[in-house]
DNA sequence: GTAGTTGGTATCCGATCGGAAACCACGCCG
DNA sequence: CGGCGTGGTTTCCGATCGGATACCAACTAC
């Protein structure tokens, strides 16, 4: 799903840490488990994803759900006001993808080791 | 111009660095000089300010101008695609205002050492 | 009983971030 | 001549980020 070289680097714009964004995406569809969220996220350790479902749990974009039937089974889910995030959100990669050329572009044409005095 | 206690440090959106954002919104009304933007970005170290404008001109935002006449003198100015940056840039605003009882109300609810298992 | 899955924690590490402070070349002003 | 303003650079430092690895408790399936 993600991509291990994501594009969305370029971008200037981010939501929260390195994968919140990616989070919010896969959550868009419906509720996820904690397994479930790290096969898109290629790669993510066990401690990064705990720490940035933490974080958006603690600013009310998602919400922990922990069922206690049978076996242990955690889902996470958005919260009213993290699904609200997805329209901001749709704007924000309207941008990027308009202006991706431009950015590129940019990016190429940075000589990183001159500044004319 | 921008409280030291910033409120936006609240939103989870960011663009660019810490300062990248209000960078841009200081070039908003017409091009800069080094020292004028020092000014309401109360507190920024010159080592961090010119590390945002040449990340800021690396990426095409921002054009910066010499002039020799007379006495040094440079200038920050947005480029056109800085420029459109701001249209995403007021959408992400409008969502924090909008949202921003909600995103205090999840921080203040939140009680960091607890995790129910 | 033992191996596997789930949902994590704990520890270590190198890289980056961001602030404080010192320094500096250049031009101007008095 | 000396000091000041402009637009930085350099060095140092502590904090944070993010990855790798190891470990773990609870439950299930064989």
């Amino acid at each position: 799903m993600f991509d291990p070289v994501c594009p969305s680097d370029l971008s200037p714009i981010r939501v929260g840490d390195k994968w919140a964004g990616m989070i919010i995406r896969c959550l868009e569809h419906g509720t996820r488990r904690f397994s479930e969220l790290r096969i898109p996220l290629r790669g993510i350790t066990a401690k990064a994803l705990t720490k940035s479902l933490r974080a958006l749990e603690r600013d009310g974009l998602i919400q922990r759900i922990t069922h206690l039937d049978r076996a242990r089974r955690v889902e996470y889910d958005l919260t009213p006001l993290g699904r609200s995030m997805l329209e901001p959100m749709a704007t924000m990669c309207a941008w990027a993808e308009e202006h991706w050329e431009e950015l590129l572009d940019a990016r190429e044409a940075s000589t990183p080791l001159q500044r004319a005095r």
